[in-house]
DNA sequence: ATGCTTATATATCATCTTGATATATATCTT
DNA sequence: AAGATATATATCAAGATGATATATAAGCAT
């Protein structure tokens, strides 16, 4: 999916700036989908020049312009006609697969080249981490002070996917305490 | 991870071609890590030119080159040096989370806006996916005639790894079938 | 108090990666 | 007989990453 397609559709539960996008992305929608600034900021300027959003630069004390976007009507047909056409292209790829680079799972396929203690260590880590991004994804507080995206998070759809991905992380960490042994010890 | 670490730590189970390498991680190591030609090509290409590897050119019939690459005991070394250094970083890093780009999560978080109709198309073929990927995973039989990357795929190390996989493939499969209602109806 | 880390916020850019395309043939399926 | 799939490599425009730069407030530890 096109990341401005990405950000029209998070920016269709309300204004946001690239930094609060980026942030739902890594708190309740984490492990869906990973964008850098690099790709969100180049992607919100594309869309302001096609008007299909608009900014409000909040000239900020003296911290960078916050710079606040919302999606305009032109926007928003934009986004359905996009969304439809991607997932039409999506269904008829035949790739039904997402984009996963594990560095972890490498790690730990090559990790016969591994000390034992430093299996371990990534082993517990791993687990903490995924105990925390378990936190993130089912974290309900309010998400950015004043920003609109708890909609989205709390939508029938929101939370059919984070629960889909809370449920594959409690697998994941089961599995490793289960069956760790066999890459150490 | 570099992809010429990957590459390496591929070879290091056996001579392969960069067809074999893309076809073993599409296949046995499916949603580890997704790699496209034009990277590992390159990647080989640097791994022959810093004597990594050596590679071997079976002038095939009619088809193109096919290149055998070989790790050389200088590679074994830069390897194992390499992968140490990897994974302190990626323990240092403190980012223990997996690349992930869910074509599928977004669509289905953006799905209010998609006809009844084309959301249960993507949910039907997203399960029969997730059950081919699982067969891949799972496979035993042998991996692309003569090459001996079979040691990979059934060593301790890989048997963990797939079956992480393989876990949590079932996991989302169960969870989409379970509540799927809730995104159509 | 003073230093360190984290959070807020945007921008840039070299380097890497993707996804498509080109090329060529054998084999399997319809 | 035609068409799709598998084998096999190479290239490249367009896009993405990950690091770095810039700036300040707030929280926390020593």
């Amino acid at each position: 999916m096109q990341t401005s397609t990405i950000c029209l559709g998070i920016l269709r539960s309300g204004p946001a700036t690239g930094y609060v996008i980026k942030s739902v992305l890594e708190g309740p929608l984490n492990q869906i989908y990973n964008l850098s600034f690099g790709s969100i900021y180049p992607a919100l300027s594309k869309l302001t020049k096609d008007k299909h959003v608009t900014v409000k630069q909040h000239a900020q004390d003296k911290k960078p312009d916050k710079k606040v976007y919302t999606i305009t009507k032109k926007g928003i047909s934009y986004f359905e006609e996009t969304l439809l056409e991607e997932s039409g292209r999506y269904v008829r790829s035949g790739n039904y697969g997402d984009q996963v680079k594990s560095e972890f799972a490498m790690l730990l396929l090559f990790s016969k080249s591994l000390p034992k203690q430093n299996i371990k260590l990534i082993l517990d880590e791993r687990i903490l981490s995924a105990q925390q991004q378990l936190n993130l994804i089912t974290y309900e507080g309010p998400i950015a002070k004043d920003s609109n995206l708890n909609a989205l998070r709390n939508s029938a759809q929101g939370q059919f996917t984070r629960g889909l991905m809370a449920e594959v992380i409690k697998t994941a960490i089961n599995y490793i305490e289960k069956n760790r042994k066999k890459l150490h010890d």
